[in-house]
DNA sequence: GCTGTCCTTGCAAGCGCGTGCAATGATTGC
DNA sequence: GCAATCATTGCACGCGCTTGCAAGGACAGC
């Protein structure tokens, strides 16, 4: 037994005006005298009415919802990132509605179903990779698309990426200077184009300067993942002095096999960096130095896409990871 | 320049039927032959039509919508919690909006009147406590809301907690069978009557057994905390040996400088027991004996209390944390 | 063959809102 | 004092949808 909401008919009544003028008192720059709009204002505030945006955004075909897709959102960077997100869409004028897509990839489609059903203005992918017939369909509507870290080859949409190669061939000179010759590279099984770009560019660097890497993949991009890409890689004859691990969270697991199933002294004996620069990066028992995601910056091209005067230069963004130094990279003596 | 999404007017045109028929072939349950459904779906299909849940909210009078209030939201157990509603949410039939509330306390208000904007089924509120009047709006226009760990003195909504104070006496309990005696207690100095409880059940538990307790209190529930926290309490003269912390991040940070900064072993030299069971406790690094939130029990119960038949009976319902044996508790010998 | 019942279907109203248009009153310029 | 301009306001329509109602058609029972 739902009871209705307050609507502009009930203030009318009681503001003693007509229903387009409670319309016009909540839609800046109409035409409205101030002392009309005090009026309604006041009656509003006495009965709680609050302006409906399902019909509001019926009738100027915007709603205000952008949809944010998002799997594994638990993760340090997915969630860090969905907090700014949101925080800035809400600066915006605009809402963030939040599409869960953990059960399965073919949920993609029918999330961007969904968010076309709400009538969001835009869908912006954090993860997954929607087929390209929903696209389409997306953009036919009308409805902006943006791609965050989903270096795919597909056509229309927003994109927003890193240069994993360039930050790659970073660490490769950090761990060169530090003296190591011994590379290996850690990562998922994932295949995101993203992680593979960072495999890619890591070992092309390495080759360039003709040194072998090895490298190991495994699970997801998850601590878990680490653990066991440790005991792989450092179980062998020639135990590797560098790791460069896809994401800061396999980092932590690396590091922690290393140190206490193997013994090994990081940085002295292994040095690591990671990608992400999640907190834990941080923490005391990690001090992992590591790639940071460009968050507000990737929050700001995300808003910039989404604006009403969206340029089309800038449809492939670029952003820079920096690096940021801590302790598991031995400084150059 | 926006396009306009296709409607029903254009499905029932290429069909060749009504935009009743449209409708009804779209509703569950509606009166419509099998073979006019099905020419009416291969129109939909045709044309990517896909019913606008806007419209329909303001017909049915229920946007399908639920919003999800919630700060720091790229907090482990925090960001793990609204991983689980999104999804338990979508599997109801619903979606989430998600609202956040980092800037102000203040701002928990104009969140609420923007899931009124938008004529949400029902809030949940993760954290932050709103204005006795905003509640009752809310409950007055029929809109749910559900408080997670908030157990404040709010009457109304549907409220879940967890049983704090009896968690609290059981970390007594193991600390003293593992033979500690100097306590301490590690607090955020929010104050959030789920932490209070906490430490209140710690103290009162403590106090029945004829043992004092150190308390200490500062910051927001995070890492940085537990490591000023960690530094005030095992400077003193009379350090303990055994720390309840209010929440897994700062039992981290605690953690950390004891062994760094202290060179303490844990758990010989310092037992500690956390709350929350985040990700991170299960870390190599870490191997941390904490209270589990039973984080798909909340959702379970947040989902009862969205339901359409919800009773009144669950309207205070209060939910048991397990304690996860890890090692930073000695075993009782 | 006729009536009664049931299943479909279209019509039209209405959900709460924005907005073009015309009417109103107020103000200005001469 | 009168015409012209302007700011305000109400009316009415439409956004895309659901749904009560009545009309139409199919079919069974007599």
């Amino acid at each position: 037994m739902k009871k209705n909401f307050v609507s502009a008919q009930d203030v009318a009544a009681l503001a003693g005006v007509s229903r387009s003028a409670v319309s016009r008192a909540f839609t800046p720059g109409a035409s409205i005298a101030d002392d009309t709009r005090h009026r309604v204002v006041m009656a509003a505030n006495t009965l709680g009415y609050q302006v409906n945006q399902l019909a509001r955004g019926l009738m100027v075909n915007r709603s205000g919802i952008v949809c944010l897709i998002v799997t594994e959102m638990d993760t340090p960077y997915r969630s860090r990132l969905v907090r700014v997100l949101t925080q800035a869409l809400q600066d915006a004028g605009n809402i963030a509605m939040i599409i869960n897509t953990d059960r399965s990839d073919e949920s993609v489609a029918q999330a961007l179903q969904q968010t076309m059903r709400y009538r969001a203005d835009a869908s912006i992918l954090l993860s997954g990779l929607p087929d390209r017939s929903i696209v389409q369909r997306c953009l036919d509507n009308g409805q902006r698309l943006v791609l965050i870290n989903r270096d795919d080859p597909i056509e229309g949409p927003y994109r927003i990426n890193l240069d994993d190669a360039g930050a790659a061939r970073q660490a490769l000179d950090a761990f060169l200077a530090a003296g190591c010759r011994r590379l290996a590279f850690a990562n998922s099984a994932v295949g995101t184009p993203s992680l593979m770009a960072r495999e890619q560019g890591f070992l092309e660097a390495a080759q360039t300067c003709g040194l072998p890497v090895a490298v190991a993949r495994h699970g997801a991009t998850l601590y878990q993942s680490g653990t066991t890409l440790a005991q792989s890689l450092l179980a062998g004859p020639n135990r590797p002095d560098a790791i460069f691990c896809v994401t800061d969270l396999i980092a932590c697991g690396v590091m922690d096999v290393a140190r206490q199933q193997f013994e090994l002294r990081i940085p002295e004996d292994l040095c690591i960096i990671g990608f992400d620069d999640i907190e834990q990066a941080s923490w005391g028992a990690y001090e992992l130095t590591s790639f940071a995601q460009p968050i507000t910056a990737i929050a700001d091209a995300a808003m910039a896409a989404l604006a009403d005067d969206a340029p089309n230069g800038l449809t492939n963004q670029r952003l820079n990871s920096p690096l940021i130094w801590r302790k598991t990279v031995r400084e150059p003596s």
